[in-house]
DNA sequence: AGGAAAGCGCAATATTGTAGCCAAGCCGTG
DNA sequence: CACGGCTTGGCTACAATATTGCGCTTTCCT
């Protein structure tokens, strides 16, 4: 697998006219205010993980922001990425897609919470939702065996707007 | 990871009285028929590992059908587990549950269809829903982006009635 | 300043899954 | 029956993902 965003511009997004640069720092941005609103440490290390994770819209895997280290002149192991992984998930700026093996950073990290993602098979974008809706049909439908619902994943995999309007990709092949 | 029903009685699902041979039984008669309906081969192995992951409702790993196979005097090597797998999850007979990395029998082959899961995390044991209803929020909640969803994966953790009810054991420990 | 905790570099190893090659078995046709 | 093609699966090797454990450094708190 590769980080097919790695030298790519600013189109990657199912919005055509997105300015991708806009999105990274607004993120980077937005970690900070978190991470100083709960005492967590964003070190340096942490945070060009995450900046690695918003290189674009699709899905990271661990291994492919070791390369990215690496080509930056860093010499990670794979546990120094798994920590600062952990530690961006566990702190709600990044999201693990367990369908992929894959991490993707978390658009709204502000208010911790649960979330779909719409995964394109064309383009490879994640689409993160809120899932207030469909959390409710979830846990009634867990109610009527009685169970007592703690957390989900929910990932979908399909064709994004973009990909559906003639600019279909072949399919990622990896 | 262990095959944690090894060993055990016929006490693991939510449902107290439940005789899990039955269901070992039913489980297999329903490949049959599936696999005769449909023009499949269900080869001895594949019979072996379908059994092997009936042993009971929780999920099972795929090196933990590859000890078992041991056990019962085979020599099999991944691939051999894999593509057996492969054939039953094709077939409809076995699912993955991707938050896992494991397997678990399906409880209604005969028609293909999507699932959710619901994972308890204190007995392990994995209880089966039908999806229509979620499908249709998932899909309308899709549309509104222009998303066409094609698959999905939902998967929920959470504590399963008879855990909740007082003989809650300790959360597995792998 | 001093002690506790967190961060992280590093080596080794665990866990899960695949690729590719070949032999053996099944199955339809001549 | 004999042949030829297909499926199955045994085997070696390897790829991809993730973790454990140790110890040194940095940071935080008092």
């Amino acid at each position: 697998m590769l980080i097919a965003s790695y030298l790519r511009g600013a189109d990657g997004m199912a919005d055509d006219t997105h300015d991708h640069q806009v999105c990274v720092e607004n993120a980077l941005e937005q970690a900070e205010a978190v991470c100083r609103d709960r005492g967590l440490r964003l070190t340096p290390l942490r945070r060009v993980v995450l900046e690695l994770v918003w290189q674009g819209h699709e899905p990271v895997g661990a291994y492919d922001l070791l390369d990215a280290l690496t080509k930056q002149g860093h010499s990670p192991s794979p546990p120094t990425v798994y920590r600062a992984l952990d530690f961006l998930i566990q702190a709600g700026l990044v999201h693990r897609l367990d369908s992929l093996n894959a991490y993707v950073g978390c658009n709204a990290p502000a208010h911790k919470h649960e979330s779909a993602f719409l995964i394109c098979r064309s383009c490879r974008n994640v689409h993160e939702l809120g899932v207030d809706k469909i959390r409710g049909q979830i846990e009634s439908l867990a109610d009527e065996v009685g169970f007592a619902a703690e957390e989900h994943v929910l990932e979908v995999q399909g064709v994004c707007a973009k990909c559906q309007q003639g600019n279909l990709q072949p399919a990622a092949s990896n």
